[in-house]
DNA sequence: GACCGGATTATG
DNA sequence: ATAATCCGGTCA
């Protein structure tokens, strides 16, 4: 039996990294890595795009209609996934951020494969479907698997956006949330300057 | 129990 | 431009 140390791919993020509110933990996400083991297979890819959603009273928070129970995990630790099924069709995976009672939480839009996947990963809903996430994965932990996000190098240039499909949110809409890798050629839209 | 809309995507 | 497709919120 080795007691040496894991190793650091193994490593996940720490709860505290979670423990901030969504913009700035939407922006440090950057680059971080996404590690889902499912039924035998390991992907792992790159987090180059994401928007933050501040609570209740952001209104393209699923938060800001007070807490039901599908925002149930919302209002959970930081550090746990939501994830929900959109359009019928579409299953969005997103970070908990901030604090236990506070709903804040971060999409994930776009990814870079760093392992063979099945599909695309540049946009909220390719994603979930190549990489085997779905409503199973709602609330659970993410520093262990089946998905957990490991450290990875952030990109040398970040670009802020507005965030996507969210124009029914009022003054909410134009607010500067969504995060990107500048350099990516992943993301699920180019910038909009 | 009925109705309606959505943090999207693929296709025309 | 529009269909696909269904969960959950709202109102009764």
């Amino acid at each position: 039996m080795s007691a040496g140390p894991a190793p650091t791919c193994a490593v996940p993020l720490p709860r505290a990294f979670y423990a901030r509110p969504a913009d700035q933990v939407a922006r440090a996400l950057l680059g971080q890595r996404l590690c889902v083991e499912q039924g035998g297979r390991r992907s792992l890819a790159r987090i180059v795009e994401t928007e933050a959603y501040l609570g209740v009273e952001d209104l393209a928070c699923h938060a800001s209609r007070g807490l039901t129970p599908r925002t149930r995990t919302l209002y959970g630790p930081p550090g746990t996934a939501y994830v929900y099924l959109i359009y019928g069709l579409h299953h969005l995976f997103n970070v908990v951020a901030l604090a236990e009672g506070e709903p804040h939480a971060v999409l994930v839009r776009a990814v870079e494969p760093l392992s063979e996947l099945p599909a695309r990963t540049d946009g909220p809903g390719r994603l979930t479907r190549a990489l085997g996430i779905d409503l199973t994965h709602n609330g659970i932990d993410l520093s262990e698997p089946p998905i957990s996000i490991l450290p990875g190098d952030p990109p040398a240039d970040v670009g802020v956006d507005r965030r996507i499909g969210v124009d029914y949110a009022g003054t909410w809409a134009d607010a500067p949330l969504r995060f990107v890798d500048a350099a990516s050629t992943h993301l699920s839209r180019p910038l909009a300057r």
